[in-house]
DNA sequence: TTGACATGCAGGTATTTACCTGCATATTAG
DNA sequence: CTAATATGCAGGTAAATACCTGCATGTCAA
């Protein structure tokens, strides 16, 4: 897992609306995507290729088209390594912060 | 949820060391923690800001010193929206290639 | 009180990022 | 073939980011 290029990519409030826009339908082309948004297509190129290379995205060439799929694999590799850890500690955080401000 | 300010705030290998440091360690100061970071303390404190600012951090002054505590809240709300939804994708990610490339 | 210690504040710089425009290439339809 | 269509490639700019240094403030301990 690249964490880094993952939260990176998700960074970006028109990355995560592409990933919202291929939930509700898989397989679009970059014009189908370039609709939903209001920026150049060379823009939404850019960002594409930011979440293909956190394999967010995976894309097929079909004829002149390309096809855009969502891939959730990084996204729950992430929650595994990161939400489930820090959960363990949701319990325990105002015990911790008790303890500490009367000097541990 | 500010799912901008924590996806940012987890882009970044030092911002996520901080918060590892912190599930080791809950209420750690800021010389802890920069006891194991290779940067001027300055910069450490503007990493801590954004952790902070994303609310996966929060600190409390004690005398002189400033304890952290790691707050997994704000992981968990942008699990709930992005990591659950996109799941339901995986078991018909293949299906979906499949359909497009025969054309639909 | 005074010196050591922990942190805050105010800039300054180099890199990265998120846009853009202009032109090139490749595919399909008529 | 040729024109329309879908996408790729190559820069160019403004803003955000991740560092830094230098100095100020507040707290504790001798």
């Amino acid at each position: 897992m690249q964490a880094d290029k993952v939260f990176k990519a998700l960074g970006d409030p028109t990355r995560r609306k592409l990933l919202d826009l291929l939930c509700e339908k898989n397989g679009q082309t970059l014009g189908q995507l370039c609709e939903h948004l209001d920026m150049a297509r060379q823009s939404a190129t850019q960002h594409l290729e930011i979440l293909e290379a956190a394999n967010l995205v995976s894309t097929v060439k079909r004829g002149r088209e390309k096809l855009h799929f969502i891939n959730p694999v990084p996204l729950h590799e992430v929650y595994e390594r990161w939400v489930r850890k820090f959960e363990r500690h949701r319990l325990s955080l105002l015990h911790d912060l008790k303890k500490e401000l009367e000097g541990e």
